[in-house]
DNA sequence: TTACTAAATGATAATCATCATCAATTAACA
DNA sequence: TGTTAATTGATGATGATTATCATTTAGTAA
């Protein structure tokens, strides 16, 4: 009765692409992870780091995270959460501060939007960039 | 004793890219803003707006709101607010969600960031791309 | 195991948003 | 009204992402 669902292959190169990311608590960038990738699998493409951050973000894997800065940046991790980004060096964390569920009930009320969710930025400077501000 | 303060001009242009943000409560990307300013000045250059959204965003005149989406947003209202955008069309609108003072106190505790300010995105679709989902 | 086929890859070019450069123009003020 | 530095418009450069396409390969069936 379905159309024949389209086969999605086990590649090696999306598997190491998915441990690289599961590794690092940081959520780095495509062009960082294929940095990353690159150490494992040397010939592999940039283009095949989009292609699966993107598929994987698709079918939920993993989080697409689209905040301020110019990149997008991805997160093995897919339960709630909140982020923070270092606005000097654009550096993005989570950040452990409870999800606030009642943000949604009352964005229905004041919004003739069909609400699907929110998402909390913070923003701030990293550890690592107050030390460089001496 | 100061260094003799770079003038800023009042311009033609600035003062009418600014006209036509304060005109709309959607918030305009740069692109469309050139749209809606070429009309009355069909010789600006789309460099110009640019140079002068960045400028009046720097000054505190207006806001630059990174949010999802590819494109940088501008809104004339400068007062902490939050926002919402149509995940279908990308349009971005203020939201009358009443700003949660204790988020930026709660992040402070747990994390070693120093914490700036934050912001909330809501995600939904709007009432254009309803009716347009027949 | 081998052969088949659609999915996926790697290489490359194309696109899109934004920024930089620079000669020509113009707002502010003496 | 003239001077001068800020600004403009035109254009090119850059950076991130997406599209294209011939080649390779994972999954399956013989």
């Amino acid at each position: 009765m379905n159309a024949p669902a389209s086969m999605i292959r086990l590649t090696t190169q999306r598997q190491i692409i998915l441990e690289e990311l599961s590794k690092v608590t940081s959520h780095p960038t495509a062009s960082e992870l294929y940095d990353m990738v690159r150490k494992r699998l040397p010939r592999i493409g940039l283009g095949t780091v989009y292609r699966n951050l993107e598929l994987m973000a698709e079918s939920g894997m993993i989080l697409k995270i689209e905040v301020g800065g110019t990149q997008k940046r991805f997160d093995a991790t897919t339960d709630e959460h909140y982020h923070i980004r270092c606005s000097v060096c654009g550096r993005v964390d989570d950040i452990d501060v409870p999800v606030v569920k009642e943000l949604v009930a009352q964005a229905k009320e004041s919004s003739a939007y069909m609400i699907q969710g929110h998402h909390v930025e913070f923003t701030g400077i990293c550890s690592d960039c107050q030390k460089k501000q001496h």
